[in-house]
DNA sequence: CCTCTTTGTTGCAAAGTTGG
DNA sequence: CCAACTTTGCAACAAAGAGG
């Protein structure tokens, strides 16, 4: 049986009837005559070749074939009817989605606090689930309806998607304060001289800077490649290496923070979103709430 | 492309049927 | 016998097809 050769109105009256148990009744809340329930019920037990109700002591009393349907019919119909109320309103403190996003460590860290913080209080109920998605599966996922948001630097374009910058950062070079040969300042010489920690949480290929120093020929030293830049800090001041991140991570150390010895392009962060969420309420409610962070 | 016809669906009122 | 459900016939309507 297809779905398109079924009114979707009988569902409607299949629920009403169960719910009042009488035809009469289920017209007077359904505002149709009492003849067209019947016509309808007649009309459902064609399609599912099953009585559905029978007549029981002045009741109508649902047969076991509706007993097994009647919860997916119901929880079908209450999600028909919120996909209506997309448009209308949402409440924080009622709802209780689940909003999932795509997030490095860094944005975890910078974002999940403050949000968290938030959502506690204005919207007790909703969950949010964090995970890396690789940039080449991001379409996909968001396609897919796997993913709300993601956060990543303006490289995805399409045009399901939707993206508005949040923040813009620069890198600098981090050293330890007792680095036996860079103090205050770093020459391109020094630079390339030393050994690198690169952040990647892909297994290979370089970043930004790999990018541009190549297109100047010249290839630093990656003595150590990590997945996230939270852990490569302890080790800068443990070390000689260098770690060049952005400004906004060298907040609450003890390392020396060094201009880095060439121009590189400033890094922006992009808040992502699937376009037909656009005018979904509850997006939009996520949205103002991750562009306050960035505000602050 | 427009108009007319055919066909099928829906809901109504009224009449018929059924169970208690 | 009454209340409640079912059936019947009709009118309105929409969609699809036929014809100019």
């Amino acid at each position: 049986m297809q779905l398109s050769k079924i009114d979707m109105n009988l569902f409607i009256v299949l629920d009403t009837i169960y719910s009042e148990r009488k035809l009469t009744k289920a017209a007077e809340v359904l505002h149709i005559t009492q003849p067209a329930v019947s016509n309808a019920l007649a009309r459902l037990r064609g399609h599912f070749n099953d009585e559905l109700f029978v007549r029981q002591s002045g009741q109508m009393v649902p047969t076991p074939l509706t007993e097994n349907i009647i919860e997916r019919v119901r929880e079908a119909l209450a999600s028909l009817q919120s996909s209506l109320n997309e448009h209308d309103a949402f409440d924080p403190q009622q709802s209780n989605r689940t909003f999932r996003f795509s997030m490095n460590d860094t944005s975890e860290a910078y974002v999940l606090p403050r949000l968290m913080e938030v959502i506690e209080s204005e919207a007790p109920n909703i969950n949010i689930e964090s995970y890396t998605i690789p940039r080449a599966d991001m379409v996909r996922a968001f396609s897919a309806g796997e993913l709300d948001f993601a956060l990543d630097v303006p490289i995805i374009n399409h045009s399901d998607l939707v993206n508005t910058p949040l923040t813009t950062d620069r890198y600098v070079c981090v050293a330890r304060s007792e680095h036996p040969r860079i103090a205050s300042t770093l020459s391109l010489d020094q630079y390339m001289s030393e050994a690198h920690i690169h952040v990647s949480s892909r297994r290979k290929g370089g970043g930004q800077i790999d990018a541009y120093l190549g297109r100047l020929g010249l290839q630093r030293n990656i003595k150590l490649r990590i997945q996230h830049s939270r852990a490569a800090r302890p080790i800068v001041a443990k070390t000689d290496m260098l770690l060049t991140i952005p400004e906004s991570l060298t907040r609450g150390t003890n390392l020396q923070v060094l201009e880095l010895p060439f121009a590189i392009p400033m890094l922006d962060w992009h808040l992502y979103w699937a376009e037909r969420h656009e005018s979904d309420r509850a997006h939009q409610w996520m949205r103002e709430r991750i562009f306050d962070i960035f505000r602050e």
